[in-house]
RNA sequence: GGUGCCUUGGUCAAGUGGUCAAGACGUUAGCCUCUCACGCUGAAAUCAGGGGUUCGAUCCCCCUAGGCACUACCA
């Protein structure tokens, strides 16, 4: 058999040779130890967070240190594009902090080693497909879609491994003539790739994340090149990422199994392999089942990231938990790091988990917290804004009419050395100062059951009567507490837990009164505080509106 | 069926042939305190099971179980 003609007669059109790519992709120019990653994409639409969970791996990986990070379009399946799935893409992930040097964009691709969309980079695969043939390690195979699923059926029938591999590769072996006959005959085929692999005997591969794996050796003939003319997902990869100098290869663990393809074709080809990064997925537990599986699209709705943008999580802090949850040691760098860049985190493969992890709210909603404490009340206002304007048009009017009381508001015990740590995403946040806001006040707490209806009134009277905006905090506590020994409570709480006999109540179940009067609820942040925002009059109309309710 | 990966408290997890088996979230007791939050001090809770190897195994080996994935002209 003479390859090289067979390799004419099925690519007469290809011309370039594989040295025209390798001279036209030279070697990046990048410092020592800088990394090359990319993010591979199929173009099918949503994106939640598992997504950003592994794309935050690449990110990190290559900015770090100091190298580039490129988007790619895995769009070598013509049945799954989805319009306007990439420019959505990017902007998704763009929201949470994963921008790429090069690659596809929202309005094209920039970069030197492209095309970056797979689908335009037929002749590249094309020419090394033609390498391949001419050097006999790949070969056209004319059955068609119904005869290999029939070998399989039978071979699932007779419990042999299946696939196209030893004697079920029928087309292996085809003479020129044979072949020049059936392309006569107008006969579809694709190119699979000759594999002289021996299951039997292992590979040794060496994973980043999980050190050394042990694999057979992978004896199936794979498609490389589709009747299509697309290559898949194999072939591309190993060209892609080969033409492309990518240095590090971080992909979903699903892609362990099918290695082995990948190192015989890096070799076939003669090329040295990148390092390999096979991280785990995010897991969430089925409400159905109450076991572990990983997030799904269909079924997680509520894990896509358009949802965290309409809840108003801020990118920072779910990047932040994504942080957390990927490198075992960021916790406790945080710790010893509060206020330094997440950025400078020394990002690493060997501090990831090779387990699959659980998403937990909890969590999610604890780092936000933390990353919200240190934020300015001029970012909270600016970022709840942004928010409104986008998911609650109503609400956005009504912060902008009232900027200045809720700077006020967002800067109560902030900045401190213990600031509050209540606050957690953007419709939370809004929540939960809605009682300044006559048109969201709701009384969602009762009177404590301490205090009767005619002591809230008197206290309420007095309260009014004594009622200064003049006095500082403790002159104002001063007056609180007077009503409270007038009308037979306890000043200090401890009095009244030591001799629940001798009163009615405390101190603080007064104070709550006017709480509960004034916010609707039985918690808030400290009274003379929120006193001195809403002002005389507005204090006074929720204490006479409390008391018609009585 | 075959192959591979995974298995330390409810969750995320550190860790080593000899430890009282870190830490964080959550839960919880208390302190502080006008409520909440913050902060502080405690508590409960973990090495999947069974065999080996060893003076000794969470750690090394084998088996089992369970979970996950791959086994396409999808990625």
């Amino acid at each position: 058999m003479d390859y090289k003609k067979l390799a004419e007669l099925l690519f007469p059109e290809i011309t370039k040779t594989p040295e025209d790519w390798e001279a036209a992709y030279p070697a990046r120019n990048l410092p020592e130890g800088a990394k090359v990653t990319r993010l591979g994409p199929s173009p099918t639409g949503f994106i939640h967070l598992g997504n950003l969970y592994g794309a935050l791996t690449d990110e990190r990986l290559a900015h770090k240190s100091g190298g580039v990070c490129f988007l790619r379009i895995e769009d070598t399946d013509d049945k799954r594009e989805v319009e306007g799935a990439v420019p959505m893409l990017i902007s998704a992930l763009s929201y949470f902090g994963i921008n790429f040097d090069e690659g596809a964009c929202a309005d094209g691709e920039k970069g030197e080693y492209g095309p970056y969309w797979q689908s335009a980079r037929s002749e590249i695969y094309k020419t090394f497909v033609k390498k391949l043939i001419s050097e006999g390690k790949a070969y056209p195979c004319f059955m068609t879609e119904e005869e290999v699923a029939q070998i399989r059926a039978d071979q699932e029938a007779n419990k042999v491994n299946p696939g196209i591999y030893g004697e079920y590769a029928k087309h292996r072996d085809l003479t020129l003539e044979e072949v020049q006959q059936r392309i006569a005959d107008g006969q579809d085929y694709v190119i699979r790739f000759r594999s002289n692999g021996d299951p039997n005997t292992y590979v040794n591969l060496k994973d980043e994340i999980r050190g050394e794996i042990s694999m057979p050796e992978n004896n199936q003939d794979v498609v490389i090149l589709k009747k299509i003319g697309l290559p898949t997902y194999h072939f591309a990869h190993v060209v892609d990422d080969h033409l492309m100098r990518t240095t590090h290869v971080v992909r979903g663990e699903a892609w362990i199994g099918s290695w082995p393809i990948h190192v015989q074709l890096f070799e076939a080809l003669g090329w040295e392999m990148p390092a390999f990064c096979h991280n785990t997925v995010l897991m969430k537990i089925d409400d159905e089942t109450g076991s572990k599986r990983k997030l799904s699209k269909r079924k997680d709705p509520e894990l896509g990231l358009g949802y965290y943008k309409e809840l108003g999580y801020f990118p920072e802090a779910v990047r932040e938990y994504l942080l957390t949850i990927l490198n075992s040691d960021y916790e406790e760098w945080r710790i010893a790091n509060p206020d330094t860049p997440a950025d400078e985190f020394d990002f690493s493969c060997a501090k990831m988990s090779s387990s699959g992890t659980l998403f937990d709210l909890n969590k999610l909603n604890d780092v936000s917290k933390d990353v919200l404490a240190k934020k300015s009340a001029e970012e909270i206002y600016d970022f709840e804004l942004d928010w409104a304007e986008e998911f609650a048009p109503e609400k956005a009017e009504l912060l902008k009419a009232n900027k200045e009381k809720l700077l006020k508001i967002f800067d109560i015990d902030r900045g401190g050395a213990k600031p509050r740590k209540d606050l957690i995403s953007a419709s939370q946040i809004f929540e939960f100062v809605s009682y300044f806001f006559d048109d969201y006040f709701k009384v969602e707490t009762e009177m404590p059951a301490e205090c009767s209806k005619e002591d809230i009134k008197e206290i309420f009277k007095r309260y009014k009567e004594s009622y200064s905006e003049a006095d500082d905090n403790s002159a104002w506590f001063d007056k609180i507490k007077v009503i409270t020994e007038a009308l037979g409570y306890a000043v200090k709480p401890k009095d009244f837990k030591k001799n629940p006999d001798q009163y009615k109540g405390h101190v603080g179940h007064v104070s709550n009164c006017i709480r509960i009067a004034l916010t609707g609820r039985g918690n808030s942040p400290d009274l003379w505080t929120i006193q001195q925002i809403m002002g005389k009059e507005q204090i006074f109309a929720r204490l006479d509106a409390a008391e018609s309710r009585l």
